[in-house]
RNA sequence: GCCGCCGUGGUGGAAUUGGUAGACACGUUGGACUUAAAAUCCAAUGAGGCUUAAAACCUCGUGCCGGUUCGAGUCCGGCCGGCGGUACCA
């Protein structure tokens, strides 16, 4: 009997998907293990090789945790609302629902081949409505919750609203937008429409005129994480800055939990730095520079709020810049500036955000003839406006110390502005000193000072004249989080009076409407616009705008958890057992966006005691990304010829891209490239010496236009599953990325025949012997059980798979078939190669599946050698390789390792200065 | 520019974490089997030297230069190259 690895896998499918293997149940009897995917958006060109990569690696963590006994919830799901589809369907009428299942399907058939072992009964699809009920859910939660600053945590809304009644807003702490002191009497007062207004400000969803990423191709506005380089990540288009009303997630209110948060889970340093960075908290002070109006001086000036995280070097500040866009550039420009600045204001706005960013280097600004008060010296310093200032951080204002920060060096120097130097130790008059070493000069009381001790007593200055504080800045912002799109969760919101309400919890969920067309209305209105009726039953008019990509992904996790629960997000006994996930695996291009927004929704369920845990990952590991490897044929150019890789230097050629499915090993096939394209079919050959045609490569995206697609189901047809899972381990380290080469897979499939054939000895019939395993082939099982173990914890499937070629070539040397061993390797290789596993324990009279049994025992006894073979160096270099007892202590080695007459040789007679003998390492002669 | 990661044979990659560099596999070469091919099996395979040949032996060798150490692919300092993140973030 061959190894007929297309019956065996259908049949253990199939045997898996009826038993219902891998059905989890919570079970407070055992220990329970999560292993998590981040689910896949399903694309109409399918799965290629390069997606399974991760899915394989938690699928073999997955098995292995339920060898060792733990209950494993291991579920798979679909992320399936996003532009793709919706794209598609503005093409070509098709509704976005058809695609997406038709996707799914196709998805879902491909997974199967591989042969996962999902519970596939936990599926969640985050365009079903009974899913993305729980997606509306939180955001109606997050609506009615604010943060208090105080507490560290989400309170609710109802507890804002006593509070107000009782001491108006001056006693909240309060992560929100800009917000006007008033009193209990004045809440009173107000209008709930007024009322409503103020409490948006403190909402953690929220509805505010803000600066928006705009996308005219698209026709939606887009997250930071959304936008690469001034061009969106999907599609490529151009995106321009723009100011619109749009609903947003206080993120930045949970900013420092988000950094915090970091310490305590397992993911790798440069995610954590990636998340960090995006963060970007920064310690500094908010200090306030009061405008000095042009003859009429009051008491009653506006400030200019700045930060910075310098306030040491407030002596060197000698003039103050403003963000175009910052709301005091009409109030305090003076008539006779007016002019210049409006002209600026006009070139600025025009700049694309492109523009901006690849025009660093030109300096610009405009002075707006206004006149800021120093705080210390009571000098008057200009006010300017300049693009080199962003209205988005900090407060769009800064304080401009030339001599210690480049930027305002390079501006100062274009505008002629004064240089003061404050910190010793740079040379200023060739560039700015920014380092924060050196002592204070020109800085009256801060003189002599470090520059660490200068900070903190400068905070503590302006704090003593009310004009400053400390303050801790982000660099993160709030999330957008409306998109003007149609393939989307609705928003469970109305508006009555142009304030957004939210529907009650029992109206979800609010079921996405059919329209006539997926385009904007005429009015320039989101595609929902065109729906019927697309209003409340007291006839309030809904949201026009959809919920992002990241909303639906941003609490898949704790779904799985009970999946089909109909009254709550999850159980509390579910998130009980559950808890969190123990193992994430997916890619680091989510390190910005789902991993920030997920962690945040998380950290906002843990506050309103929806999840029993803080972080919702515990350990990430980012699979590397799997490239193509593209394959050339080189056409002598106005020919039909094509000459082989290792002649084309003699030629005039073109590379041409071929389809990678005809190459094999570099080798073309020359009938199937005459078929591939009609333009070939007549296509002549120069070859190399040995007739073959050698086609040359490189490493780039895969992708169906560089023709080096391939599929998993190519692999499995021609190898099998059980191959295609070992080649994808054995490619490299699970965290690397590499390119997708199929030239080593025979190596994998030589593998699994070579195990085949210790169970089928002679003449292919299964033949087991019963007889008692050899210590020889005792110490072969078990030292690969140890590397396996140790393998698989940490991650290093790639040397398991070597493990697994060594112990079976070793067993095949030895001729072992003895049950016992045998059985121990199936087990070992199961959660890589399971369907040959399975079929080898059924030959073995293993009764049900494999996968239930547990994981062998290592035996230390076992792999005890009696003797050591230690490497011997003369003064570091290795000479020889002596033997000795294992129970061989140092001194008795060293006594015996100067009897050896190679050892004396070396040494020719020089005098020994050291022996150094490190037990079953190695032993150093050094003279 | 700043931050993080990485440089090992013709190729993918190993290396007990400071202890025999190149495991395992691909490829290549030679051989066996076969009418032949495929498949399979066996052997060789870092570079160079010595030798009629083999065994044996020697030198060099983990991007480059230097350091620590009995001993460095691994640790430290400085460069060079690649990948990823970020970019007027005050």
């Amino acid at each position: 009997m061959e190894y007929k690895f297309t019956e065996i896998e259908e049949k253990w499918q199939k045997y898996w998907e009826k038993a219902r293997t891998f059905r989890v149940e919570t079970d407070p009897e055992k220990p329970k293990y999560y292993v998590l995917d981040m689910f896949p958006y399903p694309s109409g060109a399918g799965l290629h090789v390069g997606h399974p990569l991760g899915y394989i690696a938690s699928d073999i963590y997955s098995r292995y945790k339920r060898h060792k006994g733990y209950n494993v919830l291991h579920p798979m799901g679909y992320d399936a609302f996003g532009l793709p589809a919706e794209q598609y369907a503005i093409q070509t009428g098709q509704h976005p629902a058809i695609t997406t299942e038709n996707n799914i399907r196709r998805y879902r058939e491909q997974m199967d081949k591989i042969g996962f072992c999902y519970d596939w009964s936990r599926e969640v699809r985050t365009c079903d409505p009974d899913y993305y009920k729980w997606t509306q859910w939180v955001f109606i939660k997050l609506f009615k919750h604010w943060f208090n600053k105080s507490t560290g945590k989400a309170e609710p809304i109802a507890l804002l609203i006593e509070e107000f009644e009782a001491y108006g807003n001056e006693r909240v702490n309060a992560a929100c937008d800009k917000c006007r002191k008033f009193n209990a009497l004045e809440w009173k007062a107000m209008d709930e429409k007024e009322q409503q207004s103020i409490l948006l400000n403190y909402r953690l969803a929220y509805y505010a005129d803000t600066m928006v990423n705009w996308c005219p191709a698209l026709g939606t506005v887009l997250a930071n994480d959304e936008v690469k380089d001034g061009y969106s990540l999907r599609g490529g288009h151009p995106v321009e800055q723009k100011k619109m009303k749009q609903w947003l997630l206080r993120v930045t209110a949970y900013a420092d939990r988000l950094v915090n948060g970091l310490d305590g889970v397992d993911w790798s340093d440069s995610l954590k730095e990636i998340q960090k960075n995006w963060i970007g908290r920064s310690e500094g002070a908010v200090i306030k520079f009061k405008i000095i109006p042009a003859g009429n001086e009051t008491n009653d000036n506006p400030a200019i709020e700045v930060f910075t995280t310098r306030p040491d070097t407030i002596f060197g500040s000698t003039y103050m810049v403003l963000a175009p866009e910052h709301e005091l550039v009409p109030q305090i420009t003076t008539p006779e500036y007016q002019r210049r600045v409006e002209e600026y204001l006009e070139q600025a706005k025009k700049k694309t955000e492109r523009e901006r960013i690849s025009d660093v280097k030109t300096v610009s600004g405009q002075f707006t003839g206004a006149y800021a008060k120093h705080p210390f010296s009571g000098d008057n310093l200009p006010v300017w406006i300049s693009d080199y200032v962003l209205a988005g951080y900090g407060t769009g204002a800064i304080m401009a110390v030339p001599a210690h920060d480049s930027r305002d060096y390079s501006f100062a120097k274009h505008f002629n502005l004064p240089v003061i130097e404050v910190v010793s130790g740079g040379d200023i008059s060739t560039g700015s000193y920014d380092a924060k070493e050196g002592l204070l000069i020109n800085s009256d009381f801060l003189n002599g000072m470090d520059v660490e001790s200068a900070i903190k007593k400068t905070i503590l200055e302006l704090e003593k004249k009310g004009q400053g504080y400390k303050k801790v800045n982000y660099r993160l912002r709030d999330a957008i989080f409306s998109r003007q799109r149609y393939w989307g969760e609705p928003f469970p919101v109305y508006y009555k009076n142009e304030i957004p309400y939210v529907l009650d919890e029992e109206e979800l969920p609010l079921v996405l409407p059919e329209v006539d067309s997926y385009l904007p209305t005429e009015k320039g209105e989101p595609p929902l616009g065109r729906a019927k009726n697309w209003k409340t039953s007291e006839g309030y008019p809904l949201e026009l705008s959809t919920m992002p990509g990241f909303a639906g992904s941003s609490a898949y996790y704790i779904r799985y958890m009970d999946p089909k629960n109909n009254n709550e997000l999850v159980s509390k006994e579910s998130n009980r057992y559950w808890e969190n996930v123990d193992l994430y695996i997916g890619g680091t291009e989510h390190a910005t966006g789902h991993l920030i927004y997920s962690r945040f929704w998380n950290k906002f369920l843990f506050d309103i005691g929806v999840v029993c845990k803080d972080e919702p990952f515990k350990k990430l590991i980012n699979q590397g990304m799997i490239q193509g490897r593209s394959n050339f044929v080189y056409r002598i150019k106005n020919t039909g010829k094509f000459v082989s890789y290792g002649l084309k230097d003699n030629y005039d050629v073109t590379p041409i891209h071929v389809d990678v499915n005809i190459v094999n090993n570099d080798i073309l096939d020359i009938d199937l490239f005459r078929k591939w394209n009609t333009e070939y079919s007549d296509a002549e050959f120069i070859l190399e010496d040995d007739g073959t045609y050698r086609c040359g490569f490189a490493v780039e995206k895969m992708s169906k236009s560089l023709y080096n697609v391939v599929t998993p189901d190519d692999i499995i047809e021609q190898y099998g599953a059980d191959t295609l899972r070992l080649y994808e381990m054995f490619l490299g380290p699970l965290e690397q990325s590499k390119p997708w080469d199929t030239n080593g897979i025979d190596g994998v499939h030589k593998f699994l025949r070579k195990l085949w054939k210790l169970f089928h000895h002679e003449q292919n019939e299964p033949q087991i012997s019963d007889e008692k395993p050899s210590p020889e082939e005792l110490r072969v099982i078990h030292k690969t059980i140890r590397k396996i173990e140790e393998d698989i914890e940490k991650f290093s499937f790639n040397t398991s798979v070597s493990a697994f070629m060594i112990c079976v070539n070793e067993l095949t040397s030895l001729g072992c078939n003895k049950r016992e061993v045998l059985a121990d390797l199936v087990i070992l290789l199961s959660p890589f190669a399971p369907h040959i596993a399975e079929e080898l324990w059924q030959i073995l009279g293993g009764e049900s599946s494999v996968s239930n049994v547990r994981f062998p025992e290592y035996n230390a006894r076992f792999t005890v050698e009696e003797s050591i073979q230690y490497p011997v160096s003369i003064n570091g270099k290795t000479r020889m390789k002596i033997d000795f007892p294992a129970d061989f202590d140092k001194e008795q080695i060293e006594k015996e390792i100067m009897k050896n007459e190679t050892v004396l040789k070396y040494l020719k007679e020089k005098p020994v200065k050291k022996i150094i003998v490190v037990k079953s390492r190695i032993i150093n002669i050094v003279t």
